[in-house]
DNA sequence: TTATTATTCAAGTAATTGCTTGAATAATAG
DNA sequence: CTATTATTCAAGCAATTACTTGAATAATAA
């Protein structure tokens, strides 16, 4: 074959590795969640309803084409992404929600007749944040939190939600966030915290949203 | 199945249409080449070694995710890339590149033993160009050159670079570009152009990689 | 040591994909 | 009208992929 063609095929392959990973529904919701911090196996297992074999399986495709790096912790193994990895997650997911219209479509049928699900305004939100008008939520798992959360935001895992009502106060407005604009631990958090008497809106971005717009994000404690 | 599983499903179902598409080395070369401007099936056959109907079939598949669009002129049909398309392929090409060291590989075995291939310093030949120390040639086919091209660069498409060599001036560096790394046409222009004793290099980056790093692009004429 | 736990491996099956071939369609030219 | 040309469609085959199941491995605990 002729060494131009052969060079062409070379690369393109090389290329295509990446491709094949993000190919899979499921890799790209592992990667989803791995951009919010490691994960074990068993872990992402859960999260995602697929069996263990299967998400090792998934993980072992995403190593393969770089895309996670794993490490041994003891009995568990922990998977994380690779550099550059979550900003070319996002960059897919923008040229996804822009060409794709399905994709509103199935947002609005989820959200159809949810209260607080309305997208809010991030300036004006800016704008609130800073004259402390409001509380903001961060309803993930404490470790995501850990990992790194919008400043100035609480920790109120969903799970313990309820048990922590009493802290919030009632008189301003919530705001709650999870990992973006496809978790739906921030709408359950805004749906009960409607139900219970506050006024709750949900904040579709995500960490990963909220640092690529330039915003302050903090991490630890 | 679970209502929240169920959105989970279906969105990232449609996330992974993009990656699909963008799964394919063939279909990842044709991007490559419609990011240099609109082309009809038959060109882009051409261009990669397809047959006609393997061709067209994966443009059907760019245009069922949404990467490409499609128009008919007359008895041709023209594929472009659809709007933030280039930009989403150049951002896959950079984690490819970081990521997988193979690709390097292919490159340095591929360029080995040729001359003037060596990357060249960006900072230094924008600072050359300013002082009209070298000339700088467009060595692609004229209608990717009038799509696009880098301030300042003269059209020579391949082809004609035998014919017009007379026109170079012989005492100022040449330095030539195509469609970027995996471009070889460059390259070709380069081997030929230091064998008439022309002292030419090769400038790695194509217009996309010119204009995304903020250096100035003209059009037309 | 043996038992337990998390993960990976290996084999099998159903579904999907990439490519080829030849026919069908659509726009234009004669 | 008929012929030509560019593209798409449809059928078929080989290769690949996703998922399941059950066994193997590796680290720790008892």
């Amino acid at each position: 074959m002729n060494p131009n063609r052969r060079f062409k095929d070379e690369i393109y392959d090389q290329f295509s590795r990446i491709g094949k990973a993000v190919s899979s529904p499921k890799r790209l919701e592992l990667l989803d969640i791995l951009c919010q911090g490691e994960r074990t196996v068993e872990n992402l297992a859960n999260e995602t309803a697929l069996t263990i074999a299967n998400t090792s399986q998934h993980l072992q495709v995403l190593k393969n084409s770089r895309l996670v790096e794993q490490e041994k912790k003891g009995l568990y193994v922990v998977y994380r992404p690779a550099p550059m990895v979550c900003e070319f997650f996002l960059s897919m997911r923008k040229v996804a929600e822009n060409r794709i219209a399905e994709i509103e479509q199935i947002k609005n049928r989820f959200l159809e007749g949810k209260k607080g699900m309305e997208p809010i305004d991030r300036n004006a939100l800016i704008e609130r944040i800073k004259n402390e008008e409001v509380t903001i939520l961060d309803v993930r798992p404490p470790e995501e939190f850990m990992a790194g959360h919008i400043s100035g935001a609480l920790s109120v895992p969903l799970k313990q939600l309820e048990f922590m009502l009493a802290k919030l106060p009632k008189n301003k407005e919530i705001v709650a966030y999870c990992r973006g604009p496809y978790c739906v631990l921030s709408v359950e958090a805004v749906e009960l915290l409607n139900k219970k008497g506050y006024h709750a809106v949900r904040l579709e971005e995500g960490v990963q949203d909220w640092r690529a717009m330039g915003l302050s994000v903090a991490s630890g404690e």
